[in-house]
DNA sequence: ACATCGTATGTTGTATGATGAATTATGAAT
DNA sequence: ATTCATAATTCATCATACAACATACGATGT
């Protein structure tokens, strides 16, 4: 983040961005111990040589991402605990390519635990909405659709079956990255039938352990079935 | 987040807040398409009756959240993707106590991948930042210390032999979740010797399973140490 | 001497008006 | 119909003033 894809395209920054980012910089650095407080907004304005409006909104930047606390008639100081810090991909320097393995990697492990989990906790609406979604993909499949949105709402329907909502957001957050990986757009018509097959029977073993409640047979299968699905992948995009 | 922390103490919001707050809301309700442009500054200050100064810094809010881009001369635009949204724990309506428990299983999951992962993936660099964290744990022990501080870097440590930079990032991202729940502050002086050795001999576990490069075992080993840490955790606090 | 209260001062929050910069719409000239 | 200059729109920045809140200080009364 930080505003760095606006310069890598040529464009100005905007100054608040500028701004923001040098504060976050001498923050992270330690030049202002967790708790102290920041320069007084007019301080930072000759010190800057920009208007207020400039240095508020870019303390309003570090305010969301959980850096300073605001305090009106007291000042502005560095949180204590970074507990609330956002967590971000993508921050830094890495490749579309690294990128998007790491974050697979990432969703890999955790939806191999979901399954796990879901496998012990699941209740009979969970089945339900587990089932909805794979009747509605096939749906989509035998409308010759691609149905990645309702592959996608299976996945989410184990994320919720594990009672926490946490694996659901997370799911979410890293849906995003993972969702244009997928190959599907680029593949052979004559071929993709078959995949979607295989797609199917796929989660079709997640589901059916699910619903025996064996964690290990869940989980293997959830593994598998991620592991298939990078392959595809990857082997689509040439790597 | 969403500032309702401050309602929470009778503390009457910023206005900004509260104007972003209700922004977040009608765009994640649906009411403005991904793409689609936001009314202008001038729309949104006649519809809100206040200030631009207020809108400004709201939209600013939903920026740096990623659910908007602002363009100079163009207007105000739901993101198209979701993928620059940074994820956040604490978002919904959850006490402390669920709170910490799915996070600590958010972790749970992600730990016992990383020593999987680690076990396969280790150098012989990676083999000594464990063993050095190690030692300075049982040297902090030593020393009367609690020594809280190694043992996370014990943990970093694994996660960074993973060669997944996302695993240290998110490892550090739940990390002050996790410590401020860590009962030993609150643990009798004469039994916190034994704990720290069975901390100890749990760590050794982890580290000879991945220093043997057995995935299962270490990762098995992993689990065992991190139920064993929410155990003591969750008794201590009386639950 | 001590506690209480009001005041002064400093800081962030909000309002307002004006100007700059970038984009888009408009329209005239060829 | 195309091209180009101009106007209109919109966000970005600046400057100023006032409001709301917090703290320090001193006056006042006991």
């Amino acid at each position: 983040m930080s505003g760095t894809e606006n310069q890598a395209l040529g464009m100005r920054p905007k100054l608040s961005e500028r701004v923001a980012d040098q504060l976050r910089d001498v923050i992270q650095r330690g030049d202002f111990a967790p708790g102290a407080q920041l320069p007084t907004e007019n301080a930072l304005v000759e010190k800057f040589g920009v208007s207020r409006t400039v240095i508020r909104e870019a303390i309003s930047c570090l305010r969301v991402d959980g850096l300073v606390k605001a305090h009106q008639g007291r000042g502005v100081f560095v949180c204590e605990d970074i507990s609330q810090q956002p967590f971000r991909l993508y921050s830094k320097g890495l490749n579309e390519k690294a990128h998007i393995e790491q974050a697979m990697e990432l969703r890999l492990c955790m939806e191999v635990s979901n399954a796990e989990l879901a496998a012990q906790r699941r209740t009979e609406a969970d089945i339900q909405n587990m089932q909805d979604a794979l009747n509605k993909q096939h749906a989509a499949h035998l409308k010759g659709e691609l149905g990645q949105t309702e592959d996608f709402s299976f996945h989410l329907s184990i994320a919720t079956a594990t009672k926490n909502s946490y694996m659901v957001d997370f799911l979410r957050f890293l849906g995003p990255v993972i969702i244009p990986a997928n190959a599907m757009h680029q593949m052979e018509p004559d071929i993709l039938p078959g995949y979607q097959d295989s797609l199917r029977s796929e989660h079709l073993a997640i589901s059916d352990a699910i619903k025996l409640g064996d964690a290990n047979m869940a989980g293997a299968a959830m593994r598998k079935h991620l592991r298939q699905g990078l392959r595809v992948n990857s082997g689509a995009t040439g790597n």
